[in-house]
DNA sequence: CGTTATGTTGACCTCCTTCAAAGGCTGTGG
DNA sequence: CCACAGCCTTTGAAGGAGGTCAACATAACG
Protein backbone atom coordinates (compact mmCIF):
# COMPACT_ATOMS: atom_id res chain seq x y z
CA UNK A 1 0.00 0.00 0.00
CA UNK A 2 2.23 2.84 -0.78
CA UNK A 3 1.15 6.16 -1.39
CA UNK A 4 2.38 8.02 -4.44
CA UNK A 5 -0.05 10.97 -5.10
CA UNK A 6 2.15 13.28 -2.94
CA UNK A 7 5.19 11.65 -2.98
CA UNK A 8 8.07 14.22 -4.24
CA UNK A 9 8.05 12.47 -7.97
CA UNK A 10 4.13 12.75 -7.69
CA UNK A 11 4.24 9.26 -9.61
CA UNK A 12 0.21 8.93 -8.95
CA UNK A 13 -0.70 12.03 -9.18
CA UNK A 14 -0.60 12.36 -12.45
CA UNK A 15 -2.15 9.11 -12.89
CA UNK A 16 -4.70 11.33 -10.36
CA UNK A 17 -5.25 14.39 -13.25
CA UNK A 18 -5.21 11.76 -16.12
CA UNK A 19 -7.53 9.46 -14.29
CA UNK A 20 -10.23 8.40 -16.62
CA UNK A 21 -12.08 7.02 -13.38
CA UNK A 22 -12.14 10.82 -12.16
CA UNK A 23 -14.56 11.47 -14.63
CA UNK A 24 -17.35 9.61 -13.62
CA UNK A 25 -16.68 9.23 -9.75
CA UNK A 26 -16.18 12.39 -7.47
CA UNK A 27 -14.65 14.57 -9.06
CA UNK A 28 -16.20 15.12 -12.12
CA UNK A 29 -17.31 18.75 -12.94
CA UNK A 30 -14.44 19.76 -11.35
CA UNK A 31 -12.03 21.95 -13.55
CA UNK A 32 -8.20 21.53 -13.29
CA UNK A 33 -7.51 23.98 -11.64
CA UNK A 34 -9.70 23.47 -8.82
CA UNK A 35 -8.59 19.86 -8.70
CA UNK A 36 -4.71 21.08 -8.95
CA UNK A 37 -5.17 22.94 -5.32
CA UNK A 38 -8.15 20.31 -4.07
CA UNK A 39 -6.26 16.99 -4.97
CA UNK A 40 -2.87 17.92 -2.85
CA UNK A 41 -3.64 15.39 0.03
CA UNK A 42 -4.74 12.47 -1.67
CA UNK A 43 -2.74 9.54 -2.25
CA UNK A 44 -3.11 6.84 -5.00
CA UNK A 45 -2.23 3.62 -3.43
CA UNK A 46 -1.93 0.57 -4.41
CA UNK A 47 -3.49 -2.51 -2.53
CA UNK A 48 -2.06 -6.23 -3.25
CA UNK A 49 -4.27 -8.72 -3.21
CA UNK A 50 -5.53 -10.07 0.27
CA UNK A 51 -4.29 -7.11 2.02
CA UNK A 52 -6.86 -4.17 3.72
CA UNK A 53 -7.41 -0.97 3.07
CA UNK A 54 -9.21 -0.62 6.76
CA UNK A 55 -10.75 -2.98 9.57
CA UNK A 56 -14.18 -2.52 10.94
CA UNK A 57 -14.04 -0.42 14.10
CA UNK A 58 -11.30 1.63 13.35
CA UNK A 59 -11.49 5.61 13.32
CA UNK A 60 -12.42 6.16 9.54
CA UNK A 61 -10.11 9.49 8.47
CA UNK A 62 -10.48 9.01 4.94
CA UNK A 63 -12.79 7.99 1.96
CA UNK A 64 -11.64 5.67 -0.77
CA UNK A 65 -12.52 5.29 -4.44
CA UNK A 66 -11.56 2.37 -6.27
CA UNK A 67 -9.61 2.70 -9.37
CA UNK A 68 -8.74 -1.13 -10.73
CA UNK A 69 -9.08 -4.80 -9.02
CA UNK A 70 -11.79 -5.50 -6.57
CA UNK A 71 -12.23 -5.21 -3.18
CA UNK A 72 -14.68 -6.95 -0.76
CA UNK A 73 -16.56 -5.44 2.14
CA UNK A 74 -17.12 -7.92 5.07
CA UNK A 75 -18.54 -7.91 8.43
CA UNK A 76 -17.78 -10.47 11.01
CA UNK A 77 -20.02 -12.56 13.05
CA UNK A 78 -20.73 -13.11 16.59
CA UNK A 79 -20.31 -16.57 15.92
CA UNK A 80 -16.81 -16.00 14.38
CA UNK A 81 -18.17 -16.18 10.86
CA UNK A 82 -17.60 -13.59 8.33
CA UNK A 83 -20.00 -12.39 5.74
CA UNK A 84 -19.42 -10.10 2.68
CA UNK A 85 -21.91 -7.58 1.84
CA UNK A 86 -20.49 -5.38 -0.76
CA UNK A 87 -18.04 -6.27 -3.51
CA UNK A 88 -16.64 -2.84 -5.25
CA UNK A 89 -15.43 -2.06 -9.00
CA UNK A 90 -13.59 0.64 -10.26
CA UNK A 91 -15.64 3.43 -10.29
CA UNK A 92 -17.25 2.23 -6.67
CA UNK A 93 -16.79 4.14 -3.21
CA UNK A 94 -15.55 2.87 0.39
CA UNK A 95 -16.07 4.09 3.89
CA UNK A 96 -18.52 7.14 2.58
CA UNK A 97 -19.70 6.78 6.91
CA UNK A 98 -16.55 9.01 7.79
CA UNK A 99 -18.71 12.10 6.02
CA UNK A 100 -21.20 11.42 8.85
CA UNK A 101 -18.60 11.21 11.61
CA UNK A 102 -18.25 7.25 12.09
CA UNK A 103 -16.15 4.74 12.31
CA UNK A 104 -15.79 2.05 9.51
CA UNK A 105 -18.65 -0.19 9.20
CA UNK A 106 -16.35 -2.93 7.47
CA UNK A 107 -13.13 -4.39 7.26
CA UNK A 108 -12.35 -3.54 3.29
CA UNK A 109 -9.83 -6.37 1.58
CA UNK A 110 -8.36 -6.26 -2.14
CA UNK A 111 -9.66 -9.58 -3.74
CA UNK A 112 -7.44 -8.98 -6.82
CA UNK A 113 -4.53 -6.38 -6.49
CA UNK A 114 -6.08 -3.30 -6.70
CA UNK A 115 -5.86 0.85 -7.15
CA UNK A 116 -7.58 2.99 -4.90
CA UNK A 117 -7.24 6.95 -4.01
CA UNK A 118 -7.21 7.99 -0.62
CA UNK A 119 -9.26 10.78 0.33
CA UNK A 120 -9.20 12.99 3.24
CA UNK A 121 -12.86 12.83 4.45
CA UNK A 122 -11.98 16.90 5.04
CA UNK A 123 -11.39 17.13 1.19
CA UNK A 124 -14.38 15.88 0.71
CA UNK A 125 -16.72 17.75 2.88
CA UNK A 126 -15.14 20.67 1.48
CA UNK A 127 -15.92 19.60 -2.15
CA UNK A 128 -19.42 18.84 -0.81
CA UNK A 129 -19.85 22.03 0.21
CA UNK A 130 -18.61 24.19 -2.35
CA UNK A 131 -19.08 22.00 -5.72
CA UNK A 132 -22.61 21.01 -6.65
CA UNK A 133 -21.45 18.21 -9.02
CA UNK A 134 -19.18 16.67 -6.00
CA UNK A 135 -21.78 17.41 -4.52
CA UNK A 136 -24.70 15.40 -6.51
CA UNK A 137 -22.00 12.82 -7.26
CA UNK A 138 -21.38 11.97 -3.54
CA UNK A 139 -25.44 11.49 -3.67
CA UNK A 140 -25.27 9.34 -7.03
CA UNK A 141 -22.60 7.35 -4.62
CA UNK A 142 -24.27 6.77 -1.48
CA UNK A 143 -27.33 5.58 -3.76
CA UNK A 144 -25.21 3.05 -5.69
CA UNK A 145 -23.80 1.26 -1.87
CA UNK A 146 -27.76 1.01 -1.04
CA UNK A 147 -28.75 -0.19 -4.37
CA UNK A 148 -25.83 -2.92 -4.22
CA UNK A 149 -26.67 -3.90 -0.39
CA UNK A 150 -30.18 -4.15 -2.06
CA UNK A 151 -28.95 -6.61 -4.43
CA UNK A 152 -26.91 -8.79 -2.01
CA UNK A 153 -30.44 -9.00 -0.72
CA UNK A 154 -32.11 -10.01 -3.33
CA UNK A 155 -29.72 -12.04 -5.46
CA UNK A 156 -27.34 -13.00 -3.63
CA UNK A 157 -29.21 -14.09 -0.35
CA UNK A 158 -32.30 -15.38 -1.75
CA UNK A 159 -33.72 -18.81 -3.02
CA UNK A 160 -31.19 -22.24 -3.35
CA UNK A 161 -27.88 -21.77 -3.67
CA UNK A 162 -27.72 -22.75 -7.10
CA UNK A 163 -29.36 -19.56 -8.38
CA UNK A 164 -27.34 -17.41 -6.00
CA UNK A 165 -24.39 -18.63 -7.42
CA UNK A 166 -25.21 -17.90 -11.22
CA UNK A 167 -26.53 -14.89 -10.24
CA UNK A 168 -22.69 -14.05 -8.46
CA UNK A 169 -20.91 -15.08 -11.30
CA UNK A 170 -23.31 -12.85 -14.15
CA UNK A 171 -22.83 -10.16 -11.42
CA UNK A 172 -19.16 -10.75 -11.72
CA UNK A 173 -19.48 -10.26 -15.28
CA UNK A 174 -18.56 -13.83 -15.80
CA UNK A 175 -20.43 -13.51 -19.23
CA UNK A 176 -19.60 -9.85 -20.15
CA UNK A 177 -16.85 -9.62 -23.17
CA UNK A 178 -14.27 -6.79 -22.18
CA UNK A 179 -14.76 -7.18 -18.71
CA UNK A 180 -11.30 -8.49 -16.96
CA UNK A 181 -13.30 -10.86 -14.75
CA UNK A 182 -12.21 -12.16 -11.42
CA UNK A 183 -13.16 -15.67 -9.81
CA UNK A 184 -13.28 -15.21 -6.36
CA UNK A 185 -11.89 -18.37 -4.16
CA UNK A 186 -14.23 -21.05 -2.78
CA UNK A 187 -14.54 -19.24 0.80
CA UNK A 188 -15.27 -15.83 -0.68
CA UNK A 189 -18.05 -17.36 -2.36
CA UNK A 190 -19.62 -18.89 0.04
CA UNK A 191 -19.06 -15.28 2.48
CA UNK A 192 -20.70 -13.95 -0.34
CA UNK A 193 -23.76 -16.08 -0.55
CA UNK A 194 -24.39 -17.62 2.63
CA UNK A 195 -23.69 -20.67 2.02
CA UNK A 196 -20.52 -22.96 3.31
CA UNK A 197 -17.27 -23.31 1.27
CA UNK A 198 -17.92 -26.84 0.27
CA UNK A 199 -21.23 -26.12 -1.11
CA UNK A 200 -19.60 -23.32 -2.80
CA UNK A 201 -17.25 -25.54 -4.09
CA UNK A 202 -19.31 -28.47 -5.03
CA UNK A 203 -21.84 -26.22 -7.59
CA UNK A 204 -18.95 -24.58 -9.28
CA UNK A 205 -17.88 -27.90 -9.77
CA UNK A 206 -21.65 -29.11 -10.68
CA UNK A 207 -21.79 -25.77 -13.56
CA UNK A 208 -18.13 -26.82 -15.01
CA UNK A 209 -19.63 -30.85 -16.03
CA UNK A 210 -22.86 -28.92 -17.13
CA UNK A 211 -20.39 -26.47 -19.43
CA UNK A 212 -21.67 -23.39 -18.03
CA UNK A 213 -18.29 -22.56 -17.46
CA UNK A 214 -15.17 -22.82 -18.83
CA UNK A 215 -11.70 -23.24 -17.30
CA UNK A 216 -7.92 -23.19 -18.62
CA UNK A 217 -4.60 -24.03 -17.61
CA UNK A 218 -6.89 -23.14 -14.07
CA UNK A 219 -8.29 -19.64 -15.03
CA UNK A 220 -11.63 -19.20 -15.81
CA UNK A 221 -12.41 -17.90 -18.97
CA UNK A 222 -15.80 -18.50 -20.37
CA UNK A 223 -19.37 -18.44 -19.36
CA UNK A 224 -22.88 -19.30 -20.10
CA UNK A 225 -24.85 -16.64 -20.14
CA UNK A 226 -28.31 -18.02 -21.18
CA UNK A 227 -27.67 -21.43 -19.00
CA UNK A 228 -26.06 -18.86 -15.70
CA UNK A 229 -29.05 -16.30 -16.45
CA UNK A 230 -31.84 -19.64 -16.74
CA UNK A 231 -30.46 -20.22 -13.32
CA UNK A 232 -30.74 -17.12 -11.64
CA UNK A 233 -34.29 -16.47 -12.33
CA UNK A 234 -35.26 -19.76 -10.89
CA UNK B 1 -54.12 7.77 2.25
CA UNK B 2 -55.79 11.30 3.09
CA UNK B 3 -53.43 14.17 2.99
CA UNK B 4 -54.26 16.95 5.64
CA UNK B 5 -50.92 19.22 5.58
CA UNK B 6 -52.39 21.48 2.87
CA UNK B 7 -56.10 20.87 3.61
CA UNK B 8 -57.58 24.24 4.40
CA UNK B 9 -58.17 23.63 7.76
CA UNK B 10 -54.19 22.68 8.27
CA UNK B 11 -55.51 19.41 10.22
CA UNK B 12 -51.82 17.79 9.85
CA UNK B 13 -50.27 20.81 9.04
CA UNK B 14 -50.48 22.00 12.88
CA UNK B 15 -49.26 18.43 13.45
CA UNK B 16 -45.99 19.49 11.40
CA UNK B 17 -45.43 22.28 13.06
CA UNK B 18 -45.54 20.63 16.53
CA UNK B 19 -44.16 17.58 15.23
CA UNK B 20 -41.64 15.73 17.50
CA UNK B 21 -40.56 13.85 14.54
CA UNK B 22 -39.49 16.94 12.65
CA UNK B 23 -36.56 17.06 15.08
CA UNK B 24 -34.90 14.05 14.56
CA UNK B 25 -35.69 13.92 10.87
CA UNK B 26 -34.87 16.09 7.93
CA UNK B 27 -35.98 19.24 9.42
CA UNK B 28 -33.66 19.78 11.98
CA UNK B 29 -31.95 22.86 12.65
CA UNK B 30 -34.55 24.78 10.75
CA UNK B 31 -36.47 27.94 12.19
CA UNK B 32 -40.08 28.32 12.37
CA UNK B 33 -40.45 30.89 9.76
CA UNK B 34 -38.07 29.02 7.78
CA UNK B 35 -40.35 26.14 8.24
CA UNK B 36 -43.62 28.01 7.68
CA UNK B 37 -42.18 29.12 3.95
CA UNK B 38 -41.47 25.64 3.19
CA UNK B 39 -43.59 23.34 4.67
CA UNK B 40 -46.53 24.82 2.26
CA UNK B 41 -46.50 21.15 -0.40
CA UNK B 42 -45.99 19.05 2.42
CA UNK B 43 -48.44 16.54 2.85
CA UNK B 44 -49.26 14.74 6.19
CA UNK B 45 -50.93 11.03 5.13
CA UNK B 46 -52.28 8.92 6.97
CA UNK B 47 -51.69 4.90 5.20
CA UNK B 48 -53.93 2.12 6.42
CA UNK B 49 -52.41 -1.09 7.05
CA UNK B 50 -51.44 -2.63 3.60
CA UNK B 51 -52.05 -0.08 1.44
CA UNK B 52 -48.99 1.02 -0.48
CA UNK B 53 -47.22 4.43 -0.28
CA UNK B 54 -45.60 3.73 -4.32
CA UNK B 55 -45.11 1.10 -6.08
CA UNK B 56 -41.56 -0.29 -7.60
CA UNK B 57 -40.97 1.25 -10.75
CA UNK B 58 -42.94 3.95 -10.37
CA UNK B 59 -41.75 7.70 -11.42
CA UNK B 60 -40.96 8.85 -7.85
CA UNK B 61 -41.73 12.62 -7.38
CA UNK B 62 -41.74 12.57 -3.68
CA UNK B 63 -39.74 12.02 -0.51
CA UNK B 64 -41.24 10.26 2.72
CA UNK B 65 -40.68 10.13 6.34
CA UNK B 66 -42.22 7.72 8.78
CA UNK B 67 -43.86 9.80 11.77
CA UNK B 68 -45.67 6.51 12.97
CA UNK B 69 -46.36 2.86 12.17
CA UNK B 70 -44.09 0.33 10.43
CA UNK B 71 -43.45 0.17 6.83
CA UNK B 72 -41.88 -2.69 4.50
CA UNK B 73 -40.18 -2.06 1.61
CA UNK B 74 -40.36 -4.58 -1.24
CA UNK B 75 -39.32 -5.85 -4.18
CA UNK B 76 -40.51 -8.39 -6.70
CA UNK B 77 -38.41 -11.37 -7.89
CA UNK B 78 -38.21 -12.86 -11.06
CA UNK B 79 -40.31 -16.04 -9.84
CA UNK B 80 -42.76 -14.47 -8.88
CA UNK B 81 -42.05 -14.14 -4.91
CA UNK B 82 -40.88 -11.26 -2.79
CA UNK B 83 -38.36 -10.07 -0.59
CA UNK B 84 -38.89 -7.21 1.98
CA UNK B 85 -35.25 -5.50 2.13
CA UNK B 86 -36.02 -3.06 4.83
CA UNK B 87 -38.59 -2.16 7.47
CA UNK B 88 -38.83 1.80 8.06
CA UNK B 89 -39.91 2.41 11.50
CA UNK B 90 -40.64 6.40 13.00
CA UNK B 91 -37.98 8.47 12.13
CA UNK B 92 -37.14 6.80 8.80
CA UNK B 93 -36.64 7.68 5.16
CA UNK B 94 -38.14 6.42 2.20
CA UNK B 95 -37.96 6.73 -1.51
CA UNK B 96 -34.16 8.84 -1.31
CA UNK B 97 -33.36 7.49 -4.47
CA UNK B 98 -36.10 10.30 -6.10
CA UNK B 99 -32.80 12.40 -5.12
CA UNK B 100 -30.78 11.37 -7.66
CA UNK B 101 -33.66 11.47 -10.20
CA UNK B 102 -34.58 7.85 -10.36
CA UNK B 103 -37.63 6.02 -9.89
CA UNK B 104 -38.85 4.52 -6.86
CA UNK B 105 -36.46 0.72 -6.03
CA UNK B 106 -39.16 -1.05 -4.38
CA UNK B 107 -42.61 -1.07 -2.81
CA UNK B 108 -43.59 0.67 0.46
CA UNK B 109 -46.12 -0.91 2.08
CA UNK B 110 -48.13 -0.04 5.65
CA UNK B 111 -47.06 -3.40 7.87
CA UNK B 112 -49.39 -0.95 10.08
CA UNK B 113 -51.41 2.07 10.51
CA UNK B 114 -48.81 4.48 9.55
CA UNK B 115 -48.31 8.27 9.22
CA UNK B 116 -46.35 9.28 7.01
CA UNK B 117 -45.54 12.99 5.56
CA UNK B 118 -44.99 13.42 1.91
CA UNK B 119 -42.54 15.95 0.70
CA UNK B 120 -41.89 16.80 -2.80
CA UNK B 121 -38.57 15.93 -4.11
CA UNK B 122 -37.74 19.90 -5.53
CA UNK B 123 -38.36 20.77 -1.43
CA UNK B 124 -35.63 18.51 -0.36
CA UNK B 125 -33.82 19.42 -3.05
CA UNK B 126 -33.56 23.07 -2.35
CA UNK B 127 -33.76 22.31 1.15
CA UNK B 128 -30.38 20.40 0.50
CA UNK B 129 -28.84 23.20 -1.19
CA UNK B 130 -29.31 25.95 1.39
CA UNK B 131 -29.67 24.02 4.68
CA UNK B 132 -26.10 22.54 5.85
CA UNK B 133 -28.17 20.85 8.69
CA UNK B 134 -30.95 19.55 6.40
CA UNK B 135 -27.87 18.60 4.15
CA UNK B 136 -26.26 16.74 7.27
CA UNK B 137 -29.76 15.09 7.96
CA UNK B 138 -30.11 13.64 4.62
CA UNK B 139 -26.43 12.41 4.14
CA UNK B 140 -26.81 10.70 7.84
CA UNK B 141 -30.40 9.21 6.64
CA UNK B 142 -28.97 8.39 3.46
CA UNK B 143 -26.18 6.27 5.70
CA UNK B 144 -28.94 4.67 7.56
CA UNK B 145 -30.50 2.73 4.61
CA UNK B 146 -26.71 1.52 3.91
CA UNK B 147 -26.87 0.54 7.45
CA UNK B 148 -30.23 -1.50 7.87
CA UNK B 149 -29.06 -3.21 4.39
CA UNK B 150 -26.41 -4.26 5.78
CA UNK B 151 -28.28 -5.89 8.52
CA UNK B 152 -30.52 -6.96 6.52
CA UNK B 153 -27.65 -8.98 5.23
CA UNK B 154 -25.17 -9.71 8.16
CA UNK B 155 -28.51 -10.49 10.96
CA UNK B 156 -31.51 -11.51 9.01
CA UNK B 157 -29.98 -13.58 6.17
CA UNK B 158 -27.88 -15.67 7.45
CA UNK B 159 -26.94 -18.87 10.05
CA UNK B 160 -30.20 -21.25 10.62
CA UNK B 161 -33.62 -19.38 10.36
CA UNK B 162 -33.74 -19.85 13.97
CA UNK B 163 -31.39 -17.41 14.41
CA UNK B 164 -32.62 -15.31 11.48
CA UNK B 165 -35.75 -15.14 13.72
CA UNK B 166 -34.41 -14.30 17.03
CA UNK B 167 -32.45 -11.30 15.57
CA UNK B 168 -35.87 -10.49 13.69
CA UNK B 169 -37.53 -10.27 16.95
CA UNK B 170 -35.04 -8.31 18.81
CA UNK B 171 -35.08 -5.76 15.97
CA UNK B 172 -39.02 -5.37 16.12
CA UNK B 173 -37.84 -4.63 19.55
CA UNK B 174 -39.53 -7.21 20.66
CA UNK B 175 -38.13 -7.36 24.19
CA UNK B 176 -37.57 -3.50 24.69
CA UNK B 177 -40.20 -2.03 26.98
CA UNK B 178 -41.91 1.00 25.65
CA UNK B 179 -41.72 0.37 22.20
CA UNK B 180 -44.71 -0.32 20.29
CA UNK B 181 -43.78 -3.98 19.26
CA UNK B 182 -46.25 -5.04 16.04
CA UNK B 183 -45.90 -8.68 15.35
CA UNK B 184 -45.30 -8.96 11.37
CA UNK B 185 -47.67 -12.16 9.45
CA UNK B 186 -46.21 -14.83 8.79
CA UNK B 187 -45.70 -14.29 5.18
CA UNK B 188 -44.07 -11.57 5.98
CA UNK B 189 -41.44 -12.71 8.38
CA UNK B 190 -40.66 -15.55 5.39
CA UNK B 191 -40.08 -12.48 2.99
CA UNK B 192 -38.43 -10.46 5.44
CA UNK B 193 -36.04 -13.70 6.44
CA UNK B 194 -35.64 -15.65 3.03
CA UNK B 195 -37.46 -18.64 4.43
CA UNK B 196 -41.01 -19.75 3.71
CA UNK B 197 -44.49 -19.23 5.45
CA UNK B 198 -44.55 -22.17 7.00
CA UNK B 199 -41.10 -22.54 8.48
CA UNK B 200 -41.58 -19.30 10.04
CA UNK B 201 -44.41 -20.55 11.63
CA UNK B 202 -42.68 -23.69 12.91
CA UNK B 203 -39.88 -21.58 14.24
CA UNK B 204 -42.57 -18.81 15.97
CA UNK B 205 -44.56 -22.14 17.47
CA UNK B 206 -41.28 -23.60 18.76
CA UNK B 207 -40.79 -20.51 20.27
CA UNK B 208 -43.55 -20.48 22.25
CA UNK B 209 -43.44 -24.05 23.74
CA UNK B 210 -40.13 -22.95 24.60
CA UNK B 211 -41.24 -19.97 26.46
CA UNK B 212 -39.50 -17.56 24.05
CA UNK B 213 -42.24 -15.56 23.63
CA UNK B 214 -45.71 -15.21 25.03
CA UNK B 215 -48.99 -13.82 23.65
CA UNK B 216 -52.54 -13.27 25.33
CA UNK B 217 -55.78 -13.12 23.37
CA UNK B 218 -54.15 -13.18 19.89
CA UNK B 219 -51.67 -10.32 20.43
CA UNK B 220 -48.09 -10.88 21.65
CA UNK B 221 -46.71 -9.08 24.47
CA UNK B 222 -43.56 -10.53 26.45
CA UNK B 223 -40.00 -11.69 24.69
CA UNK B 224 -37.57 -13.44 26.69
CA UNK B 225 -34.45 -10.75 25.83
CA UNK B 226 -31.74 -13.25 26.68
CA UNK B 227 -33.22 -16.41 25.75
CA UNK B 228 -33.27 -14.47 22.21
CA UNK B 229 -30.15 -13.09 22.56
CA UNK B 230 -28.56 -16.52 23.23
CA UNK B 231 -30.22 -17.83 19.89
CA UNK B 232 -29.37 -14.79 17.62
CA UNK B 233 -25.34 -15.06 17.56
CA UNK B 234 -25.48 -18.82 17.71
C1' DC C 1 -73.43 -18.23 9.16
C1' DG C 2 -70.84 -19.51 5.21
C1' DT C 3 -66.66 -17.62 2.93
C1' DT C 4 -62.11 -16.38 2.68
C1' DA C 5 -57.54 -15.19 4.41
C1' DT C 6 -54.12 -16.56 7.74
C1' DG C 7 -51.92 -19.67 10.91
C1' DT C 8 -50.73 -24.50 12.28
C1' DT C 9 -49.30 -29.12 11.80
C1' DG C 10 -47.91 -33.56 9.50
C1' DA C 11 -45.34 -36.46 6.14
C1' DC C 12 -41.94 -36.69 2.89
C1' DC C 13 -38.07 -35.50 0.35
C1' DT C 14 -34.51 -32.35 -1.18
C1' DC C 15 -30.88 -29.41 -0.25
C1' DC C 16 -27.34 -28.02 2.52
C1' DT C 17 -24.22 -28.63 6.34
C1' DT C 18 -20.97 -31.22 8.85
C1' DC C 19 -17.12 -34.03 9.41
C1' DA C 20 -13.54 -36.37 7.14
C1' DA C 21 -10.19 -37.55 3.74
C1' DA C 22 -7.95 -37.20 -0.46
C1' DG C 23 -6.23 -34.54 -4.41
C1' DG C 24 -3.87 -30.61 -6.60
C1' DC C 25 -1.02 -26.21 -6.72
C1' DT C 26 2.72 -23.23 -4.91
C1' DG C 27 6.62 -21.94 -2.56
C1' DT C 28 10.63 -23.17 0.02
C1' DG C 29 14.71 -25.57 1.32
C1' DG C 30 17.69 -29.15 0.69
C1' DC D 1 15.61 -30.57 -9.50
C1' DC D 2 13.10 -32.92 -6.21
C1' DA D 3 10.77 -33.40 -1.74
C1' DC D 4 7.88 -31.68 1.39
C1' DA D 5 4.85 -28.55 3.71
C1' DG D 6 0.92 -25.68 3.57
C1' DC D 7 -3.15 -24.07 1.52
C1' DC D 8 -7.07 -24.36 -1.29
C1' DT D 9 -10.16 -27.26 -3.72
C1' DT D 10 -12.62 -31.36 -4.45
C1' DT D 11 -15.28 -35.33 -3.21
C1' DG D 12 -17.63 -38.69 -0.06
C1' DA D 13 -20.93 -40.16 3.48
C1' DA D 14 -24.25 -39.14 6.97
C1' DG D 15 -27.40 -36.33 9.33
C1' DG D 16 -30.16 -32.34 9.91
C1' DA D 17 -32.52 -28.27 8.43
C1' DG D 18 -35.70 -26.40 5.52
C1' DG D 19 -38.84 -26.84 1.39
C1' DT D 20 -43.01 -28.80 -0.59
C1' DC D 21 -47.57 -30.40 -0.67
C1' DA D 22 -51.57 -31.17 1.69
C1' DA D 23 -54.91 -31.21 5.38
C1' DC D 24 -56.86 -28.85 8.98
C1' DA D 25 -57.73 -25.17 12.46
C1' DT D 26 -58.60 -20.52 13.52
C1' DA D 27 -59.71 -16.01 12.92
C1' DA D 28 -61.51 -12.16 10.17
C1' DC D 29 -65.48 -10.53 7.45
C1' DG D 30 -69.39 -9.87 4.66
Amino acid sequence: MKPNCTNPEWIGRSKCVACDVRNFVLFAGLSVNELNTILQPIDNLHVPQHSALYEQGDPAPHLFTVRSGLVKLKVDLPNGGQRIVRLLRPGDVAGLETLVGERYHHTAIALHDADVCRIPREVVLHLDRTSPAVHQALLQRWQRSVDQADHFITALSTGPAESRMARLLLTLGCANAGVEFVMPGREDMGALLGITTETASRIMAEFRRRGLVHMEKGTYVDCNHDGLTRLASA
